[in-house]
DNA sequence: GTGCTTGTTGGCCA
DNA sequence: GTGGCCAACAAGCA
């Protein structure tokens, strides 16, 4: 389950392991790329003794909120992950943020340090968290908000301002594929090229790839699996994206794969024309 | 060894 | 100033 799910399905995972608990201790590695930016002796210092009282995650992002006024961002970056361990977990190479509690420990890994750790201290959210887009189920994400983004993208191809997330958070690679092919468009038409229609399409499908993806999580109830890719449907293009030979699960045609917009991307050339339809 | 990989950022250029 | 492109970041995997 790609990107926007992964960080509720990780949040989830942290969230049933502690909260209500108190960390006991906290370690971290604090010259690791992830605390760019940040105190990682302050924050370590600062979550000892600290219970956790809920979280959130929006777009790629998890906010985990502590007493005392502390915030915890966590950016899973391209491999990233958050774990829990036993009280007396010793940490690994890439275990860069250990919280000890008397239940468990909450784990954060990342070989490849693109994720990041941020930390606030205060009575309000951070800003870097409010910052975040609204969400694409929110009502704030309309057709005419992507209209207009679209027009103002005009000449770049659609795949590559559909990961763009001031407008589209939470989508990544895997996302902006399975969204242009259940709408029909093809990656590389530029932005400003589509059709009210199309655009509508896009929309649409925006919304049903969120909700699903994320129900897909959500449905899990309390007994998360430990692949969040379990329980994806065949149906959808992202089985399929990587398979030798791989076929369109609505033609049965055979799949396509190019770089576009730096990303490599999948799409279906039977279903994806470029050249627009008659109208 | 080579050539990929779920993301973001800053620098360059038009 | 804005938009578009691309390399860089770092490690693991086939």
């Amino acid at each position: 389950m790609p990107e926007l799910a992964e960080a509720e399905f990780y949040r989830k995972r942290w969230h049933q392991a502690a909260v209500g608990q108190r960390v006991t201790g906290a370690l971290v590695h604090d010259r690791a790329k992830v605390f760019r930016g940040t105190d990682a002796a302050a924050l370590r210092d600062a979550l000892a003794g600290a219970r956790m009282i809920n979280s959130e995650a929006a777009a790629k992002q998890m906010l985990f909120r502590f007493s005392g006024g502390l915030w915890l961002g966590i950016h899973l970056g391209m491999s990233g992950e958050l774990r829990v361990g036993p009280s007396d977990h010793v940490p690994h190479r890439h275990d860069h943020l250990v919280l000890q509690t008397r239940r468990g420990a909450l784990i954060f890994t990342d070989p490849r340090m693109f994720g990041r750790v941020q930390f606030h201290q205060g009575a309000e959210p951070p800003t870097w968290w409010t910052r975040i887009a609204p969400s694409m189920l929110s009502p704030a994400f309309t057709p005419d908000a992507v209209a207009a983004f679209l027009q103002r993208r005009a000449r770049a191809p659609i795949k590559a301002v559909m990961l763009m997330q001031e407008r589209f958070p939470g989508i990544g690679n895997w996302m902006a594929d399975e969204i242009l092919w259940r709408a029909t468009i093809h990656p590389r038409r530029p932005a400003g090229t589509l059709r009210p229609a199309e655009v509508r399409a896009l929309w649409r499908e925006c919304r049903r790839v969120c909700r699903l993806a994320l129900a897909t999580i959500a449905g899990r109830g309390n007994d998360l699996p430990p692949d969040l890719n379990v329980g994806i449907p065949n149906t959808w293009l992202f089985n399929h994206r990587w398979e030798a030979g791989g076929r369109c699960p609505k033609t049965g045609k055979p799949l396509a794969r190019a770089e576009i917009g730096g990303r490599t991307t999948c799409w279906s050339p039977a279903r994806q024309k470029y050249n627009q339809a008659k109208s």
